[in-house]
DNA sequence: TTGACATATCCGCTTATGCGGATATAGTAA
DNA sequence: TTACTATATCCGCATAAGCGGATATGTCAA
């Protein structure tokens, strides 16, 4: 019951719902890959992820300085569940469609910008 | 979007999955009932009422006095997809088993109740 | 009408939640 | 060590949400 609670709690928020979306297409992100996607202050994306780890939404795994995200490997019934309730309701929202072209064009300049570096 | 996270957080509270779930088994339900089985005060029970109809939750239909509240019949897939969800969560959850139980109790003596005001 | 009952809404209160700048922590490289 | 970067947490503030008693509304019956 508390976990369910939490659960609906946890997706309750926009902002949230919005990373959710993310990891399901973008697998793994970082913080900063989520600032620059939702255009949104380092502590409120980093506060967000925080409560969405406690609620078991999300896992963290650090590589170097950088702080990845991504949705649980394998995942309860119920959670599998909502993520496909989530993925059904994408479909039909602009501000989905709008994120998910923003997350692209992220991590093509991202990439490019690594290149540059390397040279 | 606004739909969504307003789902979500119609579903963001303890006494509102209870209620969900008694719909779920009573079909439909009234006020009263609804009293009875939470054990929670009259205001408070139709605040979380209008709550999930404003959500698009459950319907409502008069019947004379009683206010009978029901889940929608025919629902969107987002919808019925959190309706499994939850249908599922409740099969290992404590409060479920207890609610149902509590639901079954007072609808019995209900009907005993208007037998014998019927004699 | 009036009275009784079921329900909805109002009210003041308390607690929870979101915000974003400021600060703390942690890792990396020199 | 120091400096730099990425992230987490702290802080005060504003708003949202839950609570339950009190009051208003709506329906029926006499």
């Amino acid at each position: 019951m508390r976990t369910l609670t939490q659960l609906f709690k946890s997706l309750s928020d926009p902002t949230r719902i919005r990373i959710v979306w993310l990891l399901q297409i973008g697998g793994e992100l970082c913080v900063c890959d989520l600032m620059a996607v939702l255009d949104l202050p380092q502590s409120t994306v980093s506060r967000h992820l925080a409560y969405l780890r406690n609620a078991g939404l999300v896992h963290d795994q650090r590589k170097g300085v950088w702080m990845y995200y991504r949705l649980p490997a394998e995942s309860s019934e119920l959670l599998t569940g909502i993520l496909r309730v989530m993925q059904t309701a994408a479909k039909d929202l602009q501000q989905a469609a709008t994120d998910r072209r923003r997350l692209a064009e992220h991590l093509k300049t991202k990439r490019a910008d690594a290149c540059r570096t390397a040279e």
